[in-house]
DNA sequence: TGCGAAGCGGAACGGTGCTCCGTATATTGG
DNA sequence: CCAATATACGGAGCACCGTTCCGCTTCGCA
């Protein structure tokens, strides 16, 4: 696993400063080109951006995946977070904002939910990662909901979290496509007491 | 617009006896490799089971993504005309089958659930040929269905179809992914009275 | 202030999809 | 049956990708 991006191993001996300065640059540049270009952008501009050579992103990051990870990670903390804002509503309406909220995450940032879902060489750890960090939240909101009856309990959450982020896939791509309503139809059938 | 593959295109000028031979055999070599390899095999590779040249595939299929359309193109049909065996069943159960039959399709070629929905350069060819050959069809499944009352009438046939398409993306990346569960799911919601 | 180690930039590598151009061959008029 | 010509061919080459290598610069500590 390729994973062990540098923000994740608590503090070995302290960096130099120009790494650190450097590191960070790339974070914000990274995130700056993934808004204006999408998940895609090369590494190239990246670094043009950054102000840096090509290698020193290789020097902070194993890969190109991994920087992807990086910039998110403390994006996906704020998601994860988020599912405490459930005030007064029944377990089902924080399940169903909690999930407005990771759809929303998904389709703001192009290209994300295609990469997460991807084949392509490298973003096993993106995928772990969303898995790590979001699996538990969406874990625990379900479990509420099916202790009130209100869900279905044969339902996996870790199905249910691929599902709902594949089904962003393509909502910018073909601007007809509406992910959120499928998203809601989605939830709909979750509700629904068929059995097994 | 880059479609246009040979194969759509009336019987012009007859051509040339190996040049026929020579988009068969590419044809042929494709289908190979995309179950060999996965939709992502290279262009090298296609050419080189065909026995032919690089640029004899350039000569055929304007681009990679034409050539991917060209060797669906008539399992396409195939799975169109499957509707027609709603043998007895309710409209429900006729949908129900027909999407069951849509899914094995994009869930046994590899990769090419993936494909169809990625933002990658020149797949909006691959995305318009399903979108021509098989959103006629789900629509009429669905009508029959809205006709008895068994679905919901405010889901469009289009998002639907993207929507399963896309929760079939993963099925091998992921083993544990279970995408059948969710497209179930999905049904199961689309049959709940829940109103806009 | 000097010096070793840590960090740096950009050329270079192997891999894509696609194009260019000199060569070979199928077809057709004599 | 044989030329002449349009048509098709093969593979080297191009631009671009992510990644690696290596000689040089800069930081930090004694």
């Amino acid at each position: 696993m390729p994973g062990k991006t540098p923000a994740t191993s608590g503090a070995g001996p302290r960096k130099r400063s120009d790494a650190r300065r450097n590191e960070q640059a790339l974070l914000d540049a990274a995130a700056a080109a993934f808004v204006a270009t999408g998940i895609d952008a090369t590494v190239r501009e990246i670094a043009s951006r950054a102000g840096v050579g090509i290698a020193t992103i290789y020097r902070h990051f194993p890969t190109r995946a991994d920087l992807v990870v990086a910039v998110f990670r403390h994006q996906l903390d704020a998601l994860a977070a988020a599912s405490d804002g459930a005030d007064g509503g029944t377990p089902l309406d924080a399940l169903r904002s909690w999930v407005g909220r990771f759809a929303d995450f998904l389709i703001t940032k192009h290209g994300l939910a295609e990469a997460l879902h991807s084949d392509q060489a490298g973003f096993e750890s993106l995928h772990a990662e969303f898995v790590d960090r979001l699996l538990p939240v969406l874990d625990a909101l379900l479990q509420d909901c099916a202790k009130n009856g209100q869900v279905r309990e044969d339902v996996r959450a870790y199905d249910l979290m691929l599902a709902i982020g594949n089904l962003c896939i393509g909502a910018d791509t073909f601007p007809d496509y509406r992910s959120r309503d499928m998203i809601d139809l989605l939830l709909t059938g979750l509700t629904a007491p068929g059995g097994h």
